[in-house]
RNA sequence: GUCCCUGUAGCGCAAUGGAUAGCGUGCCGGCCUCCGAAGCCGUCGGUGCGGGUUCGAAUCCCGCCAGGGACACCA
């Protein structure tokens, strides 16, 4: 917001250092850390330290000089009322009008725009959600879908283009066993609602059937036979039900507002992931184990001249020649670039539970030369689990399905609804009520560290109090309500002519900092630094409401805060849109 | 055995190597005659252990302890 002069700040501070026989400083600026201060700090610790050389000296001491020096030389520059040295750090703090009106100004003009960055015109790829076709969508792989969604949002905001790409797993030995199951005892059955959850039933079936009756397991590979020989009936059978589960998770993305550029899958890379592999044999890299009954392997570390091991042997081709999910992942790497050949990166949302291989699959497209094999990188998460630490397993049951979760928060949002707001008419309710049912689901999963464990308990997932997006949403709903009732045109850009209270310095900080988190977000791949964003904000804003009346306060105080309102508004907005979160006009 | 991740308040989570470690939840107690109480205010309570690096460590390094995960033909 004050790049101008802080770069020029910066400029002073070296030709201070230059001056005074200082070494050149490398000057990393934040936001002063204590409520109630506001703006920018740096500090020179590093500085004093090296101005000593090898000689000892007091640290602490030096770094004050120095911030009282630069304090002195500065002045109070343009824009900020205040410059202070306080135990080595150098607090600039913003002039309370101008900075108000710049932020405010800022928002109200950028409107959905606001926090976003120039664009870079670089292109990456995200890879996420992944689905298998004929088996249940559970909340386990809610996580995948939610995260790689708001990585997009995140990267596209940070001024990347971004490709949303999926890859179903639509082949495998799942498919085949439920289209063994299906022919023999569902043939011509179909479902109408809930598909991907009659898919998923039906899949549970077939594992059920198989581990009753071994025997049958000789019907499941002729089935297998026949596809491998693209049998016109099994493909069809196979066409026809995989775009049952296709359909049924449009159906689920929809709902929860989340989209695609460019399908990926499974089943195409057979042929180009077996190019691939033939050709690590011609160049030595894979060995072929296949004539002794092996498999092809790359033995990482040994090529990589490693004498531990830390890429262990990557699998490449089934001894029988079939190729496996690895192979098809070389394809699939080729295949991106050879699509888009522009881009600058190119990510997996994957669970961390394949890191390995998925560092076994780059190593080995870097040692087969491929320059672009450095730009993919894995994003792994934490798995979502039950409480005991249950992993949910579609073979088991023990999950929590994707539907029966949509309709419980939807279910219980709109309760909440018809409690608070009677007076609504049902269409709004229901309405009010997804944006709260999906907000509530998707907050949880985006809040917390990718590294880390998220486990589903029914109770806490449908607790709309506390830090949660209906509390963000809420936030919202009170300032739309202001503004409501104002019942005037959003006042033009002004300098508020009055001392800002607290609250009001508080949350105008808060907005100001979007565009520079919605970076930071964006660079480490970390949803959790706009959650935390967006829940300050409306907590900041609830402060500000409690405290500061708007329609009541004379005219001069009254337009500058229904501008705050306004940006305010804005800032929760765009904080959730972000998150893939609605935020609904009431509720 | 090798490698990766995680240990912060009873529980769930925050905190670019920086100043005073924050929030939710839970317990207890307050606040609707004021823009919506899905809200606000108050109270209790914490960095697994031991070294090291640094002016400064929850954060980086080493060791240990505890939990989770991955390691040749599953995806």
């Amino acid at each position: 917001m004050f790049e101008v002069e802080q770069r020029r700040i910066e400029e002073q501070i070296q030709a201070y250092c230059t001056a005074h026989d200082l070494p050149a400083p490398t000057l990393r600026w934040k936001w002063i850390p204590f409520s109630g201060q506001w703006g920018i700090s740096t500090s020179f610790f590093q500085l004093a330290a090296a101005s000593f050389g090898d000689q000892k000296g007091n640290t602490q001491a030096k770094a004050q000089e120095i911030a009282l020096g630069i304090a002195e030389d500065l002045g109070t520059p343009a824009g900020f009322s205040k410059v202070e040295a306080v135990k080595g750090y150098l607090n600039l703090t913003f002039d309370p009008a101008q900075y108000t009106r710049r932020v405010v100004d800022a928002v109200l003009d950028e409107g959905e725009g606001y926090g976003q960055g120039m664009r870079r015109h670089e292109q990456v790829m995200v890879e996420f959600s992944q689905p298998n076709t004929h088996k249940a969508f559970h909340v386990g792989h809610l996580r995948s879908a939610i995260l790689g969604d708001v990585l997009c949002n995140l990267l596209d905001a940070a001024g990347y283009d971004v490709v949303r790409t999926n890859y179903p797993g639509d082949m495998g030995l799942h498919v085949i066993r439920w289209l063994w199951n299906y022919k023999k005892y569902h043939m011509g059955e179909k479902p109408d609602r809930d598909i991907t959850k009659w898919m998923g039933n039906l899949y549970a079936e077939a594992i059920k059937r198989l581990e009753q009756n071994p025997e049958l397991d000789a019907e499941v590979r002729e089935v297998y036979k026949q596809w491998d020989n693209r049998d016109p009936e099994i493909v069809a059978l196979w066409k026809e039900t995989r775009q049952w589960s296709l359909d049924g998770f449009d159906d689920m993305y929809a709902k929860l507002g989340i989209r695609f550029d460019r399908y990926y899958f499974n089943s195409m890379f057979e042929d180009s992931g077996r190019e691939i592999v033939d050709e690590l044999i011609r160049k030595g890299i894979a060995d072929d184990e296949r004539a002794t009954g092996g498999p092809v392997v790359v033995k990482l570390d040994e090529k990589l001249g490693l004498t531990g091991e830390k890429y262990h042997v990557f699998v490449a081709l089934r001894s029988d020649g079939t190729a496996l999910y690895a192979t098809e992942d070389l394809g699939l790497a080729r295949q991106k670039f050879l699509d888009y050949p522009g881009l600058a990166k190119s990510f997996y949302v994957v669970d961390v539970r394949q890191s390995l291989h998925f560092q076994q699959v780059f190593k080995t497209l870097e040692l087969d030369g491929y320059a672009w094999a450095v730009k993919c990188q894995h994003v792994p998460y934490e798995i979502v689990s039950l409480p005991g630490n249950v992993v949910m397993s579609s073979r088991e049951g023990a999950i929590v399905l994707l539907e029966d979760l949509l309709r419980e928060a939807n279910e219980r949002a709109l309760q909440v609804v018809r409690e608070k707001n009677p007076e609504l008419t049902e269409e709004r309710k229901q309405e009010i009520a997804r944006a709260v049912g999906i907000g509530a689901i998707k907050y949880p999963m985006l809040s917390r560290d990718n590294t880390k464990v998220v486990t589903f308990d029914w109770q806490s997932a449908l607790d709309f109090n506390g830090q949660a997006a209906p509390y963000i949403q809420y936030a919202y709903v009170r300032a739309n309500s202001i503004l409501r009732k104002a019942n005037m045109p959003i006042p033009a850009s002004l300098l508020p002519e009055y001392e800002l209270s607290q609250p009001e310095v508080a949350l105008i900080d808060l907005i100001g900092r979007l565009p520079d988190e919605v970076q930071s977000a964006a660079r480490d791949l970390r949803p959790l630094v706009i959650t935390n964003l967006a829940y300050e904000l409306a907590s900041a804003f609830n402060d500000f409401y409690g405290q500061c009346p708007v329609l009541q306060a004379e005219e001069k105080i009254r337009n500058s805060r229904l501008r705050l309102v306004a940006a305010a508004r804005q800032a929760m907005a765009n904080s959730l849109a972000l998150l893939g979160i609605t935020a609904p006009q009431a509720m």
